[in-house]
DNA sequence: ATAATTGCAAACACTTTGCACCTGT
DNA sequence: ACAGGTGCAAAGTGTTTGCAATTAT
């Protein structure tokens, strides 16, 4: 039977995350911050963590249009994230919980009138959120004038 | 000023798509189906003409959930794919429309309730559909027998 | 003629793997 | 002691790019 150590690299990335769950980040990013932050990890040691972590259930892993290589974002446990969708605004890379009622509609008429079982985990809603819908607004006026 | 060219190559894909619109391929399996047919494209070739397709908004590319790599879709001009989501069916690989009325109330939930705009395109809804779900089902009962 | 398209090789970015060493239990 | 974790180098995978040759206009 196999059993998880602890390990440094390891809660560093699950405080990292669950601190802010709104927070999305690359490998990359983690490695970076990782680092800065005078963990000395090795990138592997990164994806490997990530990895086991996204596995556990304790990281969602996702690609977004626009960005190459995956992202990862807490799940928080008692959020039901695997019961709504996300929305996931493509210009500001913040992800937003559609947990509304209107959401049990939308899961019940693709049931219903399509026959279709919707998976929240690895669907993904993309759009601009309020403030850069606003803001790519402002811009087009600013260019027009 | 620049202007497209005709290309056999491009030519043949543009056929493969649209004549099955339902396909959807990966950059390989084009290049395999391509050579199959004689052509004798280079893989250079087929990712250059299905990237140009694709900012040609002839063809849909996305990435799917537990497939690595891109695959392209047929975009039906007459269908209004921008004002539609699509349910992807993660079994079987097929593209679902959700052309309905119910997706307008979608939408308009989303703007007026979230402020989130929707960008269709690169939306992905994730599911089993009925078929897969079905044939699932079957497999769970057996495996429990 | 001239501008787009192609083939080939090389470069790229992201990710995974093998293996010896280190660490947590 | 032993199973799991880590670092390093190397390999793997999907994709892009530079450039000379080819093809369509």
């Amino acid at each position: 039977m196999s059993r998880e150590y602890h390990s440094k690299y390891k809660s560093w990335i699950i405080r990292y995350f669950s601190v802010s769950p709104e927070r999305r980040a690359s490998v990359q990013k983690v490695y970076e911050d990782m680092n800065e932050d005078g963990m000395r990890a090795n990138l592997t040691t990164v994806y490997r963590n990530l990895d086991r972590l996204a596995d556990d259930r304790i990281l969602r892993k996702q690609k977004v249009p626009g960005e190459d290589g995956f992202s990862y974002q807490y799940i928080q446990p008692d959020m039901g994230c695997s019961e709504h969708l996300h929305l996931y605004c493509s210009r500001c890379g913040k992800v937003f919980h559609l947990n509304c009622d209107f959401m049990q509609k939308i899961a019940l008429h693709l049931h219903r009138e399509h026959g279709f079982s919707l998976n929240c985990r690895d669907s993904m809603i993309v759009g601009l959120c309020e403030d850069c819908r606003k803001a790519e607004e402002e811009k087009r006026k600013d260019e027009q004038a």
